[in-house]
DNA sequence: TCAACTTATGAATACATATTCATATATTAA
DNA sequence: TTAATATATGAATATGTATTCATAAGTTGA
């Protein structure tokens, strides 16, 4: 059977054609970046938490386990990068889920692994 | 304004609710891990190149930049995560992409970045 | 202002992992 | 079997980052 990697000219036009449809390298690292901030089981664990509506940070906490201290520093890396906005009610931080790309991309990953009992 | 948080009946109710929700640990876990392999830059490379068809190694080290060596620790740990899938043709082995939703889940990321000229 | 409560943050530690180098394994042709 | 080519892999290094502890900062009520 033939094969593209096979043919020395095919090869050319190929790996051109490939690395012309390449993203920029920093498109490639945004988008890995946005992967691997949803990668971390503590911080997927807050997305669902804060799927159904906005928590404060003791009742996410409560909701995923851990301590506090270790769920605020996540909060901030998923509120840096734009996944959960926060707005303060008196005392309290309420979060909630901005970017509801995140969401169709952990639907997809929940499908996959049928999570969906 | 009312708030869930500041009721305590409500809040706990809401806390279990969440909880009763929340995937097992190891689903969590897996979710991550899915998310994790294709956070890489390097790796997110890879998959595009394999994205319009199956490629030696050769070829995807030249199209994705990097030397033989670390394609091929990334190929590994792509396969082993039964992202990509390869095949021996002679002295070549050939990959290409086995899990789609990964596609997917790239998709929605470009989508969302725009990376689509 | 002070005290109580809630959340955020800096520093230190521990752990995971990407890359490189050298080399091993596998396949083909002679 | 040997040489050439293609790919895989072990070990070492370097880098990134999650967690914990201690404490700071913001908010409310007295």
């Amino acid at each position: 059977m033939k094969n593209i990697c096979d043919n020395e000219e095919e090869h050319k036009a190929r790996v051109e054609a490939v690395k012309a449809a390449m993203p920029a390298d920093e498109k490639i690292f945004e988008m890995g970046a946005r992967f691997k901030v949803i990668s971390e089981p503590s911080r997927l664990k807050i997305i669902l938490a804060l799927e159904g509506g906005e928590l404060c940070v003791e009742h996410i906490t409560e909701a995923v386990g851990g301590n506090q201290s270790a769920v605020s520093h996540q909060l901030k890396i998923l509120k840096d990068n734009k996944i959960i906005k926060g707005r303060r009610q008196g005392q309290k931080m309420l979060y909630s889920v901005s970017d509801w790309h995140v969401l169709t991309m952990i639907g997809v990953a929940k499908e996959h692994l049928d999570c969906n009992e």
